[in-house]
DNA sequence: TTGTACGCGTTATCAT
DNA sequence: ATGATAACGCGTACAA
């Protein structure tokens, strides 16, 4: 890649001269500065990045991590965290797990944006600080300069199975997740508070495990349809799962919601498509708020306080 | 954030021995050895990647361009890059255009893989050189270390027509995708030439304008319905297209594939949902190759010759 | 206009 | 066994 040392000695003048000239300062002569421009155009110079933020150690670049590839979402994450970059003049660049650690321990990024489980809180806790905060989002991290983005699952889950009582559904059956994870202990508490709330008794024989996977959601209704005891309403973790759970009701030609209704979570492209009633957690938005604690703390506005995010529901049809 | 200074300075030590203590050499006592390993875990010390590759020049890191957040399928060439470099000990970033330029004049990224269109030919020639390889998706750019990935779109379309020629069709529409774009250029010219090479009459009002979304696929197919004159199969230049295309003709009551047949193109996720016929492109194993075409070059073994990757048909059950 | 010290964090070399 | 310091890369800023 060519330098401005190289433009230097291919004008025969001083690196400094080109810097000026680069840089449009007046004091410069015409001649030489035609020169210089022309051979910056020849040899298709490019200032590097790096060197000129050597001095002033600003770089205005922010990093995004995750890892998880098979959720279509993240790019909307992504995007709303890259429009709100834009719209106050910062880039983007976004890691994976295993590269992220180097990037974070480069003086590169001036703050990160944390979606990754597998990015451990020692490691945030070592690299976060004043001239490097950070924004986790889906966990809490207590730290002075991490600030936590999370969408609230609790009261939306407690609105959603609220609401159905309302409707007059008493039986009900529960898909939940990898019970390691936050979203499916949030989402399960949720739902048994609010049964709870209202004096519904849960059968723990219609809770069915899944791991958020469609194929899980599968089988999981096939051994509730073996059961022979179908509730009125079946509500699951996420959306992946809902589906998988109508696959098999359809293939053992159960009408939904004539037989049973269905609820999901996630609100993923293929919900509307089965007009699952579902649970839409806004991942656009979440990107950029994320992006706009992240630069407050970076402009030194922000406080380390955690950003809660209301998610909403979808009415659609697999309720009755 | 701290750095091997802080940690020599708490140790009451010089700099060169907290060095050599991190990189494991000899010629350290043991007691100052545990006294600085002790005061690097308490003091969170992370060694700065950025200080590190400044003698050394390698980053062993490259970076992967990309803009549009429309498409699902890019997370999974993101994911195909990300392991084919996981296998190789390289590191990934990625970047939207705004920022990629920036990344890209730095010294940190040893190489590029483009697929934003809009990051110009003019840009990538004045970074690619010997030390900056660059890979390109879907487009060929001439130079000694650029490379393109490119998907054949062409001789699978052909296949395509072919194979529905010989099942009998006679009657085609067609959906097209912009028509400044080069795949819908090749589809389209695939889609044409082997209706020639079989003398079957295309005619012009079968053609139908898109833009490669959903919508435009819907208007397409509804002022289909509405000449009267519904072809016995329709083409359409992607899977989004053909899925508004299906939608409009299931709201007038056709059925799909009795009344007419529809072929898609992409294998977008919502192409199973749908059994639509289409083509898969391979978009994990494109995005591991343009990482091992890179990294070859990197290591000096690659070449700049065009690497094409060939699509494949999924028959489902939209075509009769 | 030019020469050159400076900034970043680490590593390598040579002294002590 | 430990320390002092130059070097790495590239552009900026200031004195000459």
């Amino acid at each position: 890649m060519v330098g401005i040392k190289d433009i230097a000695k291919a004008a025969e003048v001083s690196v400094s001269t080109v810097s000026n000239v680069i840089n449009g300062r007046k004091n410069v002569g015409k001649a030489t500065r035609e020169k210089i421009l022309s051979i910056c155009e020849e040899m298709g110079y490019q200032p590097n990045f790096l060197g000129k933020t050597l001095k002033s150690g600003k770089t205005d670049t922010i990093v995004f991590n995750f890892s998880d590839f098979d959720r279509a979402f993240y790019l909307k994450i992504i995007e709303g965290i890259n429009d709100y970059l834009l719209e106050n003049g910062l880039d983007l660049i976004v890691s994976t797990t295993n590269s992220s650690q180097n990037i974070m321990r480069s003086n590169y990024p001036q703050g990160a944006i944390i979606l990754d489980k597998k990015m451990d809180n020692k490691f945030l806790v070592s690299v976060a600080g004043p001239d490097f905060p950070i924004v986790v989002m889906d966990r809490i991290v207590d730290h002075n300069h991490i600030k936590s983005v999370i969408v609230e699952n609790y009261p939306v889950m407690c609105d959603l199975v609220q609401s159905l009582i309302d409707k007059g559904f008493r039986e009900f059956g529960y898909i939940g997740g990898i019970e390691s994870s936050l979203d499916h202990q949030e989402r399960y508490q949720a739902f048994l508070d609010t049964l709870e709330k209202n004096d519904i008794l849960f059968h723990r024989t219609h809770y069915y495990h899944g791991d958020f996977s469609e194929e899980s959601g599968y089988r999981a209704a096939k051994i509730l349809i073996l059961s022979n005891n179908l509730p009125e309403l079946l509500i699951c973790a996420n959306d992946n799962m809902a589906i998988g759970a109508i696959k098999a009701l359809k293939e053992n030609n159960y009408s939904i919601p004539e037989d049973i209704s269905i609820t999901g979570f996630d609100d993923s492209s293929m919900a509307e498509t089965y007009e699952l009633t579902t649970v839409a957690i806004p991942r656009y938005e979440s990107g950029y708020l994320a992006a706009k604690e992240l630069v407050e703390m970076i402009r030194g506005t922000g406080t380390n306080q955690s950003f809660k995010i209301n998610a909403t529901i979808k009415w659609r049809n697999t309720v009755k």
